[in-house]
DNA sequence: CTCATATGAGACATCATTGTCTCAAACGGA
DNA sequence: TCCGTTTGAGACAATGATGTCTCATATGAG
């Protein structure tokens, strides 16, 4: 019997190849009537809504797992590098499952998701200014954009591990470091 | 009287909007009737085939612009990293107009745009590599790698200027410094 | 075994979109 | 001005997806 977990999970799963599928493809794909997948999710929307809420809370769950708060607080430039370290590799297991979330056009458009989103990006942008006031990461830059460029790259790691290019166990640090120190030879 | 370039231009300026814009909306934001649309392009697909076709056209030029192949035989290390320089000046242009094409579900799904597409990814993967043969760029990384990186730094770009985090202006430095030399303090 | 519950298959109406077609009006060059 | 061409508006059928509903069946707890 398929509980209602496990039909969001297939949804996952199958949405990260077909974006748009349809509630009938969705329903086949969990094992499950389509009349069923209607029963535990009365719309579309409410089925992508609920798939987004879950991808924010893994997103918050990360930044609690790293204690983004607590290493920024510290002031500590180690403690802040190796949360940085942590979280990006969070952030990559995070996009294993909810990588369509990244670039899906339904879930960046709505409304209460977007709020939450910002509230995360808050979040996240408080770790990276302490990391620029320590000196962990260059200050000459808005700390927003650095939070742009995490999710950039994240957009990119996912392409790069799908066309083949890039085995997923090289992922986190190859990421890391790009992130980091760029592509530049040094 | 609205030319075919100007309806493709105004699809395009849509599109970077809402990027599920029906016919019919995507006629009315051209000043056209929707029955004129048809008339021009038979199907939806084919206006949106038209469209990938030249941002593709647009990714094209810019390589060829930046003399890219030129620059990766040439073997001098100021001229590469010159050329990378100025394509990513050029990339962002590009996405000026024809940033949803980046993310859009369709255009990276359409088998013939897809080939093509590889085979520019293949002219740029060549700068690459010759920019890590000179030591210009990092020779421990897939060289594919950088082109995904670029792909997602180009992402946040259209991002960051979208929600208002980084002027227009400052974009060419900002990725351009943050592809080459990454995020950390110097 | 029995009964309450959950399920799958399918019928059904609805809706938005698509693509075609017609026609009257506007346009533009000769 | 006149006439051929292009246009916009709207009607139209077709399509695919959505959401609701029914009913027969399967399942599982007691």
């Amino acid at each position: 019997m398929a509980t209602r977990d496990d039909i969001l999970a297939a949804a996952t799963r199958h949405l990260n190849v077909d974006p748009r599928a349809s509630m009938a493809v969705l329903a086949t794909a969990a094992g499950v009537g389509r009349a069923t997948l209607h029963r535990h999710f009365a719309s579309r929307e409410d089925l992508l809504h609920e798939l987004g809420t879950r991808s924010l809370d893994r997103w918050a769950a990360s930044l609690d797992a790293a204690d983004a708060a607590g290493a920024a607080a510290s002031s500590d430039p180690e403690r802040i590098l190796a949360c940085l370290r942590d979280l990006l590799a969070r952030f990559l297991a995070d996009s294993d499952d909810f990588g369509f979330a990244l670039t899906d056009s339904y879930l960046t458009g709505a409304d209460d998701l977007l709020a939450r989103s910002d509230r995360l990006v808050e979040r996240e942008v408080e770790l990276y200014a302490a990391a620029q006031a320590t000196g962990v990461l260059r200050a000459d830059v808005p700390p927003r954009w650095l939070g742009h460029a995490v999710y950039g790259l994240l957009v990119a790691a996912r392409e790069a591990v799908r066309d083949g290019d890039v085995p997923r166990r090289d992922l986190d640090t190859l990421v890391l470091s790009t992130f980091l120190t760029g592509a530049q030879s040094r």
